[in-house]
DNA sequence: ATTTTATACCTTGACAGGCGAGGTATATTG
DNA sequence: CAATATACCTCGCCTGTCAAGGTATAAAAT
């Protein structure tokens, strides 16, 4: 990805908690919505962004379910949970805190 | 620190190129700015730090000295190189990126 | 006088998140 | 029938942060 991954790094939770804010979806959606969204300058590498959903998973922000599709691959959807949601905009305001702070200290 | 240090990673490397592009300075000072000019929000931990100068001298964005205090512990000044100054430069136009493409994920 | 606080530097080892490399399985396209 | 796209997953390394520890000097408080 052309965007180093130490200034994604605290975001990518909240990037995916956002992409289920819209609606329930599935990892390899997201990823390619993201990299629709960015003109592919920003991708969720496929192991960062399973290690993602565990974390997610562990903290109860989102929980999961199988898709029943009945050709193609399985799908694992996500769907956030009212906690997910909280902390999604707690990570937002985190987010513009920090944006704030760091564009103040660069001259 | 009240800044999750995940949001600021991949940016303090930059934090401190910002301060040595104003003058030399030195470790010590150059928190103590930092957290002036946050309002002690953020903070460079004495580790973070010092292993942030290390990997800077490392890659020759920095170049350093010994004060010549004569009164007080001593000072290990830091003055930015050339090639620091374009990777700050650098470092803040992908940062101006980044900030831009998680704004644009973040509903 | 002596302890505490502030200044100023440093190292070690643990921890967490990102990701390269590898794997599985199904459906479509050339 | 091979290649590509869809879709999931794990293991183990790497890197940056930081808690915890340390050294030394000077001033302020007890």
């Amino acid at each position: 990805m052309s965007i180093a991954s130490d200034l994604l790094r605290g975001n990518t939770d909240t990037i995916i908690l956002a992409s289920l804010t819209e609606r329930d979806s599935y990892g390899y959606l997201i990823n390619k919505e993201i990299m629709a969204k960015t003109d592919s300058q920003m991708e969720l590498k496929d192991a960062t962004l399973y290690s993602a959903f565990r974390r997610l998973e562990k903290d109860g922000l989102v929980s999961t379910y199988w898709g029943d599709e009945e050709i193609g691959a399985r799908r694992r959807y996500y769907s956030i949970t009212e906690k997910g949601r909280e902390a999604y905009e707690q990570n937002k305001s985190e987010w513009q805190k920090a944006k704030q702070m760091i564009d103040s200290l660069l001259v």
